[in-house]
RNA sequence: GUCCCAGUAGCUCAGUAGGAUAGAGCAACAGUUUCCUAAACUGUAGGUCGGAGGUUCGAAUCCUUUCUGGGACGCCA
């Protein structure tokens, strides 16, 4: 579609003479309500006050005036300019632009190879994955997709949640009560049964929480035995979370969480220092900020906070991997946090703080409320995605006995569903957890792209499609809406980045596949005719773009299911 | 109390660098398969865009104010 609105910009900057700037042109050209009114539409009522004439007649006036080999038609029409495409020409074009450009198609050259760090997931560890931690995981994996996109190299980083007094309380309740077989076996609900005991009994006997304390120190200060169980319940978390990440496809080029940090917050403390910015306030080590609460850098009794440890971690990150970015997809209640630590690290002058970007998101809610993970009622994200799966195993048995693969397809449609059902939405609304909702393969759904796609796929396997080089001419008018849709990929793409918001793609998706399958059921594509080289080759530029569209929301896009 | 986010159809949401008649999906109802995957498609019904002011030729979109829900507001992360 950018072309076309640029050549009409061109043509419109021409006609008038230079009284507006081409770039502002481009940006007041807009899609018409209504098909009948056209494809590109220029809005005169700005110009009237130019002009000082109706714009109705300064509408009238242009359309005379304007022509291109792209344009069938100009008309004006309430105060509009209403261009209508060259439909034949046009879809030759389009089509052509997207069998050649293949998954490259909607490539956009932004970030010429410069690095963004993107923070993402960050369970914590010992504790089961939440449905927050989903929300921040495949957000955070798409943004990450969307910016390789656009030309940058993207690097995930999993930001454990891994130290904390939490520990040293797992540590004695595993001493006390744990069973390494038990461990092993399931980590995860191991650990949080010991969590929990821990809880209940310290209820009766306050000294649990004094040996918890104790612990922590003991581990803080590099105990032998501490560390050994630390390291071991790291280890079988993340052998457990990365049961997860391989269901959803999902990798990262670092897990540095954050205890890594533990040793580099002293630098910041001394930078901080240096740069006298450091105050006290009620025996705590504050920094005042102009219009911020104060961040917290030291607690009275000395230690840090999680502030220091978030200062410490970009200084790092910037070392590192002198990102042109970075990225934070952490949740809406953080939002005054990362506003806070930005600001320290302006003050403390780094002028690369100005590519920080917090990427907050809403909660997952159970009842309008918080969920909790302490009373029992945990949803684990494992659970619903096979859930997911096998539903989705269940749906193939029936309507597609013969497929090979049912598993991994059923796997591919399971988690899309899922995927999908988190992403489609602008991520700062909140989601009220519905296992049926997510479940949902009909409709607005990841499995109804998926399934768009396998349909197309399905239509070049028994036409036996073969590219061409020959002249493509589409002559259905069923066929524009697909047309138009295909067009309009590469601005969904560069605004999703610009925007930090998958859902762009999600929403574009949706709508090439609504174009494609009205298509499909308005036309016989196997009919041996004129017609069928040219629609077959619509379906493949569809199969591409929904394809590399599901991929950028990391979801797979399986040929038959 | 201060700050942030959200309020659009019964439900879930699009639409918010102001533009023509506010759109989808789900749920409801009525249809479409001798035919390429019916996880689809077609149609019906459903709305004072939370309320009130204002700016503008024009406001769901911008400003002010108000109501409702959620969140954050120093020694957790």
């Amino acid at each position: 579609m950018n072309n076309f609105k640029d050549s009409f910009a061109d043509v419109l900057f021409e006609v008038l003479d230079g009284q507006l700037e081409k770039p502002k042109l481009s940006l007041m050209i807009e899609k018409p309500k209504f098909e009948h009114l056209g494809d590109l539409a220029f809005p005169c009522f700005e110009l009237a006050k130019i002009f000082r004439k109706a714009p109705n007649s300064i509408a009238e006036d242009l359309a005379g005036k304007i022509r291109s080999p792209f344009f069938q038609k100009v008309e004006a029409a309430g105060g509009y300019v209403n261009v209508f495409l060259e439909k034949d020409t046009v879809s030759a074009s389009v089509i052509r632009q997207v069998l050649s450009e293949k998954e490259a198609y909607g490539d956009a050259k932004l970030g010429n190879g410069q690095a963004v760090t993107i923070d993402l997931s960050s369970p914590n560890i010992a504790k089961p994955f939440s449905m927050g931690h989903l929300r921040s995981t495949v957000i955070g994996n798409a943004l990450a997709l969307i910016s390789e996109k656009c030309g940058y190299r993207a690097i995930r980083i999993n930001h454990l949640g891994d130290w904390g007094t939490q520990f040293g309380k797992l540590i004695v309740a595993y001493k006390l009560w744990g069973n390494e077989e038990k461990v092993k076996q399931q980590p995860i609900k191991e650990l949080l049964k010991l969590y929990v005991r821990f809880h209940e009994e310290a209820e009766d006997n306050p000294g649990l929480e004094d040996k918890a304390r104790e612990c922590f120190k003991k581990l803080e200060d590099g105990d032998e035995e501490a560390i050994a169980l630390w390291k071991w319940f790291r280890e079988e978390s993340l052998k457990e979370f990365s049961k997860i990440y391989e269901l959803l496809g999902i990798s990262f080029d670092s897990t540095h969480g954050e205890a890594f940090y533990n040793d580099k917050m002293d630098r910041v403390v001394k930078l901080l220092e240096e740069k006298k910015l450091l105050n006290e306030s009620d025996g705590a080590q504050v920094v005042e900020l102009e219009d911020l609460p104060p961040c917290l850098i030291k607690k009275k009794d000395g230690t840090t906070l999680y502030a220091t440890r978030d200062l410490a971690a970009a200084i790092y990150r910037h070392e590192t991997y002198g990102f042109a970015k970075s990225l934070y997809v952490v949740g809406n209640e953080q939002t005054l946090h990362f506003k806070q630590v930005f600001s320290v690290l302006e003050k403390l002058g780094f002028g690369w703080a100005t590519g920080l970007v917090h990427i907050p998101f809403g909660m997952m809610l159970k009842d309008g409320k918080k969920m909790s993970t302490r009373k029992g009622k945990v949803v684990l994200l494992e659970e619903v995605l096979h859930e997911a799966i096998s539903l989705a195993l269940e749906d193939i048995l029936r309507k597609n006995p013969d497929l090979p693969a049912k598993e991994e397809v059923a796997r591919q449609v399971g988690t899309g569903a899922v995927i999908f059902h988190d992403l489609k939405n602008f991520r700062m609304n909140d989601i009220e957890f519905s296992l049926e909702d997510m479940l949902r393969f009909e409709g607005e759904t990841g499995p109804y792209v998926q399934y768009t796609h396998a349909r197309a796929s399905s239509l070049l396997r028994k036409g036996k499609f073969a590219e061409s080089e020959g002249e493509i001419q589409l002559e259905d008018r069923e066929a524009w809406p697909v047309v138009t849709a295909l067009m309009a990929f590469p601005e969904a793409v560069k605004r999703a980045f610009a925007e930090y918001d998958p859902s762009q793609i999600a929403k574009y998706l949706i709508e090439l596949s609504r174009a494609f399958n009205k298509y499909y059921a308005s036309v016989r594509f196997l009919e041996e005719n004129s017609q069928k080289q040219a629609r077959l080759s619509l379906a493949y530029s569809v199969t591409i773009v929904l394809k590399e569209g599901l991929r950028l929301l990391g979801i797979q896009a399986p040929e038959e299911m």
